[in-house]
DNA sequence: TTGAAAGCGCTAACAC
DNA sequence: GTGTTAGCGCTTTCAA
C-alpha cells in the first residue's frame, strides 16, 4: 500500500487548482468558505493527509521546536517538557525531543541531528556544553534557549535559576535549626553538572556557616536513583554515624536514604534529618514528608515556550528569565515538637 | 542571521559537483575518502548543517518513528520510549513522540498531524481509538504498532499483553495467602482503557474465586497519583474498614495507599495488605517493598523497535510479540514470619 | 568514482 | 477569491 494521494489528485478531484487546495488547507487564508469544505470533505474521502515535508522545504518553515534533555524518565525534567509542548502545541508547534544520557557528547550527535530537522528554535538542558556544540548552536540561525541553569556566558536566552544559590537557602534552614554535622549525597561530578554545582553551592554554604564539609558521599553516575540514594545512606552512616542531617541532590535519592533509615529504624527527623531537591510527588507524600526544593519545572517549560512563540513572531534582545525556586519545608526537617500530625 | 549555506556552496568550495557532496554526507556511497574528507571538512568550516527536510522530501524517506503515549510523565511508558528510541536510533530513526493526555480525541489528533510529518512506522499506546483514527492508522500505508495492550482486532502489529489476565495471577497470590475481603483501587473507567482492563480482569478474577468484588474504589481520572492513592485508601477504609487486601492499578496509588496506612498507624503487610503494577522503582525501595507486576516496559519499546527495524527492511506478516508480565512478591503481601529482614 | 538533468509535493509571489 | 509559474535543497536516475 503505497501513499501516493497527492494534493494534485485532490485538486483535480474537487474541480480546482492545487493553489486553493493548499489554501483550504491552511488557516486565515483566503478561500471561500464552501470551497474550503468542499476540498476538505474530498480530501478526506480520498483518504489524502497533507505532507508536510513539502510544505517544510517550500515554506522553509517546520514548526518543530528541538528539546535535548538528560533523561526522559526524569519526572522534573517531564514537567518542563509537558509544559512547553502544551502551550506550544496550541501555537502548531512541535517538540521534538532528544536524550543525550547526561554526556556532552551525545548532546552534541543530538544537537546536529536535531538542526538538521531545521527547526524553529532549540532548547538544551544545561549550560556546559562542548565547544563544537556550542558553534553549532550559535551558528543555527535560530533562537537558542539555556534551561535550568543560569550560565556565565549564555548562547543566547536563558530560563533557569542557580542550582548553587539554591543550596544555599537549604543550608541556611538546616543551620539554623542547629545542625552543625551536615553531609552531602550527590552524583559523579563530572557528568551531573547541575549536580555538581548544587555540590559546590553547598559546599560553599557550609563554608560560609564555619562547618565543615567533609561528609560528601558520591552515589554514582547520573541520573541517582532512589536505590542509589539508599546505598550513599548506608555509606554515610559507615563512615560518618555521627551525621546529624543529610541534603541530597534530589528528591529521589532523599527517599533512598529514608528508606534506609526506617530499614535501620533510625528516626526522621528525630534522628536524622533529610532534605530533596526537586519537588517530586514523592516528597509530598511519603512520611515523612521531605523537606525540598521546588524548582518549578512546569513553568520552567511553560516560560520556554511564551519565550519562544514571542522569539518566533518578533526577533527580541537576549531573554535570561530568572525562575526562583522554593523553599518546602516538610517533616523530615521539622522539629519533632511540630511534628504531631506527620 | 540567516541560515542560507547549501550544498551548493559546499560544492563550489570543495570543487566538485552538488551529488558529490550529497555522497558525501551518506554512508555506504562511492566516494573517494579524501574527496569526502575534503567536502566534510569544508562544509564544517563553512558552518554547513545537511538539510534534512530537503533530503526528506526528496527522497521520500523521514528517518522518523511516530510514537503517541498517554503521558511523559509515567516512568513505565518513558521506560518504553527509552528502550525505543535506543535501539532506534542505532539504525539512524529518530522518535517523533505526541501525548494524548489519555484522551481518545487528543490521540486522533495526535496521530494526523504525526502522519502529515510522513514517519516510516507509527506505534500507539493501547488497542482503543476513535473510527477516525484507526482509518487513518489502516490508510496510512506504514507499519503500525500497537503496544501495551492485546486489542481484539489489531490494526497492525501488537506488542503488548492481556491487562486483565494479569490481574488474575495477582488475585489468585492474594487468594491462595487466604484473602477474601479485597478491594481495588483504580482510576476513571471510561479514559484509562488499561486500568479499566486491569480492573474488569480483577473483578472476573475475584468471580472466579467466589469472591464477592463490590469494594472498588475510584481514583479520579488518569494518571493516577500517589495521592489519589493515599485519598483512596483514606475512602476505602471509610467504606469497608475491615478489608484485608487493596489491589492498585499502579505502583504509585498503591504507594500512597501505603503511606496513608503509615499515617494511619496501620501496618503493611500485618493488618492491610497491599498490591501495586508496573515495578516501578519505588516498589523494591519503599519500606515495605511493594508486591507488583512488572510488565517490562524498557522490553516493550526494544521490541518494538526489533520489530520496526526488520518490518522496514522487508515487510514482514502481521505479528503479535506477547510479552510475559511478571509476579513480582514483596514485603507487601509477604507472610508475617517471613518478614525478618524487611 | 563523479556529474547533469529532472523532480519530490508543496507554497511564495504575482497576476487577474 | 482563485490560478499560474517558479523553485525550496536535496536525491534519483542515467550517463560518462
Amino acid at each position: 500500500m503505497q501513499r501516493s494521494i497527492t494534493m494534485k489528485d485532490v485538486a483535480r478531484a474537487a474541480g480546482v487548482s492545487v493553489m486553493t487546495v493548499s489554501r483550504a488547507f491552511q488557516k486565515d487564508t483566503s478561500v471561500r468558505p464552501e470551497t474550503r469544505d468542499t476540498i476538505l470533505k474530498v480530501a478526506e474521502d480520498l483518504g489524502y493527509v497533507f505532507d508536510s515535508t513539502a510544505a517544510n522545504l517550500r515554506s522553509q518553515r517546520t514548526d518543530f521546536v528541538a528539546v535535548t534533555i538528560p533523561s526522559i524518565n526524569n519526572a522534573n525534567f517531564a514537567d518542563t517538557v509537558a509544559g512547553l509542548s502544551e502551550v506550544l502545541s496550541n501555537e502548531g508547534l512541535q517538540v521534538l525531543l532528544a536524550y543525550t544520557n547526561y554526556d556532552m557528547a551525545q548532546e552534541e550527535r543530538a544537537i546536529e541531528q536535531l538542526l538538521r530537522r531545521r527547526p524553529e528554535a532549540i532548547v538544551v538542558t544545561g549550560g556546559k556544553h562542548t565547544v563544537r556544540a556550542r558553534r553549532l548552536l550559535e551558528g543555527a540561525g535560530i533562537p537558542v534557549i539555556e534551561a535550568w541553569d543560569l550560565p556565565a556566558n549564555p548562547i543566547g536566552h536563558v530560563v533557569g535559576f542557580s542550582n548553587a544559590a539554591t543550596m544555599e537557602v537549604m543550608v541556611n534552614h538546616l543551620a539554623a535549626q542547629g545542625h552543625e554535622r551536615i553531609a552531602f549525597i550527590g552524583g559523579d561530578v563530572v557528568a551531573d553538572t547541575r549536580g555538581a554545582d548544587r555540590r559546590r553551592g553547598f559546599m560553599a554554604a557550609m563554608k560560609a556557616h564555619g562547618l565543615s564539609c567533609d561528609r560528601l558521599i558520591e552515589a554514582g553516575p547520573p541520573p541517582i536513583s532512589m536505590r542509589e540514594g539508599a546505598q550513599a545512606m548506608e555509606r554515610l552512616l559507615a563512615l560518618h554515624p555521627d551525621t546529624q542531617a543529610v541534603v541530597c541532590v534530589s528528591d529521589l535519592s532523599a527517599f533512598g536514604a529514608l528508606t534506609e533509615c526506617q530499614r535501620r529504624g533510625l528516626r526522621v527527623p528525630q534522628d536524622m534529618v533529610i532534605t530533596g531537591f526537586g519537588a517530586y510527588e514523592i516528597a509530598s507524600i511519603c512520611v515523612p514528608t521531605l523537606t525540598t526544593v521546588n524548582p518549578f519545572p512546569r513553568k520552567i517549560g511553560e516560560e520556554i515556550a511564551d519565550l519562544i512563540v514571542n522569539t518566533i513572531k518578533k526577533p527580541t534582545e537576549q531573554q535570561i528569565r530568572k525562575i526562583a525556586p522554593e523553599l518546602v519545608v516538610a517533616g523530615s526537617t521539622e522539629k519533632v515538637s511540630e511534628m504531631r500530625n506527620r
